[in-house]
DNA sequence: AACTATTTATAAGA
DNA sequence: TTCTTATAAATAGTT
């Protein structure tokens, strides 16, 4: 709505990207609020300009834009009726593995068609066919990826849960050999170099207990 | 913008509200993500319904509502301003974001285009000019999200070599309890009930040394 | 900051 | 609900 219509991707210029910037953002936010009053919901906007300044909106009063966040932790974690907008929607794809060569080899069959069937009827619908396996190919690819990752981070996961278990184990080791050493000290002591050997001792346990 | 001017005030009639929330919402987010697109910024919307539905958007990859909250929380308690960089500008563009749903309008106006210009001339180069966007929409998408994967696998790998460093560290004061134990049996042992618990402490002690 | 030609969003109607 | 259309609103480029 201007000028002339202008596509959706980042703004080169960076004093028209900072107008722009200035102008949306107000925008944003007017309609936020327009949003709240005519159809009595809660909205709450967060918007950091790309140098990281803050700007925010909240239907409600002052203070209550902790309260709505705290209103959406929960409804989060209890999904009955939320509608997630702008998520990935493709983790669900088979995943059938397209190397990524494929997507090169297509892009170049896109581009041949376009040189060669500039004027034939029928490369609209080869474009359009190979735009789709294009899309499907790189999403697929992606979801492999995705996959792989997950499987690394599982692994990773599995290696601290591990290293925290023998954590507690150790510990627990520690405290039998300091209850052992509390009976030694009741029984004993009649050494006083081993009284204070035993000293040192239980002070090297309590020391490993308490900063494990 | 409609038929007639609409003064901003609680629509009272229950369906007009409705079907208002529901266009005003597409809007609203829509506008949410131009504005990240266009200007470089974060952005994150959080809209419930007058009966409680959740909807939501967040400029960045999936789970990255939680780091823009948590950005959000941060920069309240700071609020100096967050220009950093005097400096120009577009070297480092860390992997901006493109929701996938672009990805999917992308596809609409390829179908859209597809239909309305089958015989125009210009379709073919319009048609490659958006399949290039997708392609760039899609690759940037999952640039992203494979960002987000690299960082959280780095603090996961983090933690396990802190893990790994706390495990040699009571290996560590094992070992020197051990070598006072060794001291102790030296001087000590006229006790039998004594030597006897020291024995069961060596025991343990050599056992958590080797099995740590 | 204003202006204004255009695009975009949407209120009401079908 | 979904689509259509007349109109209001937002805004890109200009001054």
């Amino acid at each position: 709505m201007g000028r002339r219509k202008l596509e959706i991707k980042r703004i080169e210029n960076k004093s028209s990207r900072s107008v722009t910037f200035s102008k949306r953002r107000t925008g944003l936010i007017k309609k936020a609020r327009h949003l709240s009053l005519l159809c009595d919901a809660d909205v709450a906007l967060i918007v950091f300009s790309a140098p990281g300044k803050l700007y925010e909106f909240c239907s409600s009063a002052t203070n209550s834009m902790a309260h709505l966040l705290a209103r959406y932790e929960k409804s989060r974690l209890e999904p009955q009726s939320g509608t997630i907008e702008g998520d990935d929607q493709d983790l669900e794809l088979p995943l059938q593995c397209t190397k990524f060569r494929t997507c090169k080899e297509l892009l170049q069959e896109v581009d041949r068609l376009v040189e060669e069937n500039n004027t034939e009827e029928r490369s609209l619908s080869d474009m359009t066919q190979l735009e789709e396996e294009l899309h499907d190919a790189l999403v697929q690819t992606r979801s492999r990826k995705t996959q792989l990752m997950m499987d690394y981070i599982s692994t990773l996961q599995e290696e601290e849960r591990k290293l925290r278990k023998d954590k507690e184990e150790t510990a627990k080791q520690i405290a039998s050999v300091e209850h052992i050493v509390a009976g030694v000290d009741e029984v004993g002591g009649h050494n006083d170099l081993a009284t204070n050997e035993m000293n040192s001792l239980r002070r090297l346990l309590t020391l490993s207990l308490f900063n494990p």
